[in-house]
DNA sequence: CCATAGATCGGCT
DNA sequence: GCCGATCTATGGC
C-alpha cells in the first residue's frame, strides 16, 4: 500500500497536479472482486473561487460543484456535456474550491473489465480521455464527495516518477481564460490526442 | 487523415 | 435558451 496523505492534497491544485502523474488510480471492488488499476499520465489544474474563470468553482459553490468546496483528498465527479463523467481530486484547504481533473491513464490491472465497459476497446483506448477513464472504472456521480485516500476508489502514490513531464494549455478552454495548466507524461501513448501536444513545453 | 452531428444535463448569459 | 473541463459514428479527402 502506498497511501497518499491529506497534506498532499492540502496544497494549490497547480502544485498537486504534476505530482499526480505516475500515481495510480485504483478501484478495489470487494475482497474477491476486480482490482482495477491505471497509471495517471495526464491531468489539468483548476483553481478555486474567484481565481480561475474556467473552473467550476469560479463563482462559488453550486449544487453541482459543492464537493469542490469540501475537504481536500476527496473526489469531485460531475457529468460533462450531459453524457460523460469527469473525475477530479479536491485540492487546497476546505472552502477554497481547487481541483485536479484526471484526463488520461494507462491501464495496468483489470483490463478485461475495463475493455468490457469500454465496448470492447483495448490498450491505450481504455482510458485516453476524461470520459473514457471514468467509463473504464465505472465511475459515476455516486462517487462524488467520496474519500480518495483510503476508499475502495482511491489514488495511490507513484512507484516511479515519470521521466519527462510536459505542460500545455487546458483542453477545450476558451482562449481568454487559458492557462498552461495541463500536465502530461511525454511520449506516453495513453495521453489524449490533441493539437496542444505539439505545442507543449517543459514545465 | 479531418470535420461534423448528436447525445443530453447543470448553470448562467 | 444556449453553451460547455466529451466521445463516437459517419462521411469526405
Amino acid at each position: 500500500m502506498a497511501r497518499l496523505t491529506r497534506r498532499f492534497f492540502d496544497r494549490p491544485a497547480l502544485r498537486v497536479a504534476p505530482e499526480l502523474l505516475g500515481c495510480r488510480l485504483i478501484h478495489q471492488r470487494g475482497a474477491r472482486g476486480d482490482w482495477l488499476e491505471a497509471r495517471i499520465v495526464e491531468v489539468e489544474a483548476y483553481a478555486g473561487e474567484g481565481e480561475d474563470p474556467a473552473s467550476h468553482a469560479h463563482r462559488g459553490p453550486t449544487p453541482r460543484c459543492a464537493s469542490m468546496f469540501g475537504p481536500p483528498g476527496r473526489f469531485y465527479i460531475y457529468r460533462c456535456m450531459g453524457l460523460h463523467f469527469c473525475v477530479n481530486l479536491v485540492c487546497g484547504a476546505k472552502g477554497q474550491g481547487g481541483a485536479v481533473l484526471l484526463r488520461a491513464a494507462c491501464a495496468v490491472r483489470g483490463l478485461p473489465t475495463m475493455a468490457r465497459r469500454r465496448g470492447g476497446r483495448s490498450g491505450r483506448e481504455l482510458a485516453n480521455g476524461p470520459g473514457k477513464l471514468a467509463q473504464a472504472f465505472g465511475i459515476t456521480a455516486r462517487h462524488d464527495g467520496c474519500d480518495a485516500i483510503a476508499g475502495a476508489l482511491r489514488v495511490e502514490a507513484a512507484r516511479e516518477r515519470p521521466a519527462r513531464i510536459l505542460v500545455s494549455g487546458r483542453v477545450g478552454i476558451r482562449h481568454a481564460t487559458e492557462r498552461p495548466w495541463r500536465f502530461f507524461v511525454a511520449d506516453d501513448p495513453s495521453v489524449s490526442r490533441t493539437s496542444l501536444n505539439r505545442l507543449a513545453r517543459q514545465p
